[in-house]
DNA sequence: GTATACTCTACTATTATGATAGAGATTATA
DNA sequence: TATAATCTCTATCATAATAGTAGAGTATAC
């Protein structure tokens, strides 16, 4: 898993969103601002996030973004693999790795699938209702522990 | 931790390496045809682990590459490290994560140790010998259980 | 009707990735 | 010693991903 800059901001975006959820919207600007992210990059950035179900939006005076959903409905690992793509430490699909052709490739597959496994057991354990709790309460967010 | 071709085709190397080990050189055209990897570009990757002190070479007539060490002494982690760079998910030095100044990043900061933990808990404790016994006895790697 | 705020398409710059090319250096052995 | 086999080194190149930027357009509250 590799988070982007992109990916990044998107998860702080939407930290923001659950901190505020329930209020009324709030717009790029201030999010962009909070976050110190480019205001237009946000802004490509929330119109992929409203495509992908996380956030909606309120256009003019007194617009801005919303969670779609509430915060304990939002899992961590749902955002990260829709903005920043699978969780899997290699592409396992296309030409490459379509088979299991040669026993090397096997050997190091399963170590890759418990890796994903492993990874994904951590960001979809955790809610961005977790992450609200968290910074209002200044402690560490709870993970699974191994 | 994001394995890129170059990576998969190192580890691939190695570990043709380490079921020859204890034999003569192994020419880079033998093992760029084994695994079906550009000769040309095997070569760099082999001169790469060289300056990484994984593997050692022979020139002219009956050359070729060998192991600098046995492979019970090199583990799939350093190798992943060396080729593909840091396990983390997200570059948490330069300016951008350069201190704790806002809380979102602390939060999330948490979770991405956790996931380099985890990861690095499963890649550091297979070596070449392991996958190499894996191979030869056609069974999976045992890898660390959650 | 106008200011505010989101929407959409296109463009650009930089870097990483995945190679390829070709001349050079070293070594075994006939 | 000649030569074939093999590694070594520097440079170059093509493509895609990433990280933005630009600007005209649309909707809404007041």
């Amino acid at each position: 898993m590799r988070i982007t800059y992109k990916g990044d901001y998107a998860l702080k975006t939407i930290l923001d969103l659950a901190l505020h959820y329930g209020n009324s919207p709030i717009t790029i600007n201030d999010m962009a601002r909070r976050a110190d992210i480019p205001t237009k990059f946000l802004e490509q950035i929330l119109l992929d996030l409203k495509r992908g179900g996380f956030v909606e939006s309120r256009r003019g005076k007194i617009g801005g973004y919303l969670l779609a959903k509430a915060p304990s409905q939002i899992k961590l690992g749902e955002v990260i693999r829709f903005v920043d793509g699978p969780v899997e430490p290699i592409a396992c699909t296309g030409k490459k790795y379509s088979g299991c052709n040669d026993v090397y490739r096997c050997v190091f597959r399963k170590i890759w699938q418990d890796v994903f496994l492993a990874t994904s057991k951590i960001i979809d354990s955790i809610t961005f209702e977790d992450l609200a709790k968290s910074v209002k309460d200044k402690v560490p967010v709870y993970t699974y522990q191994i």
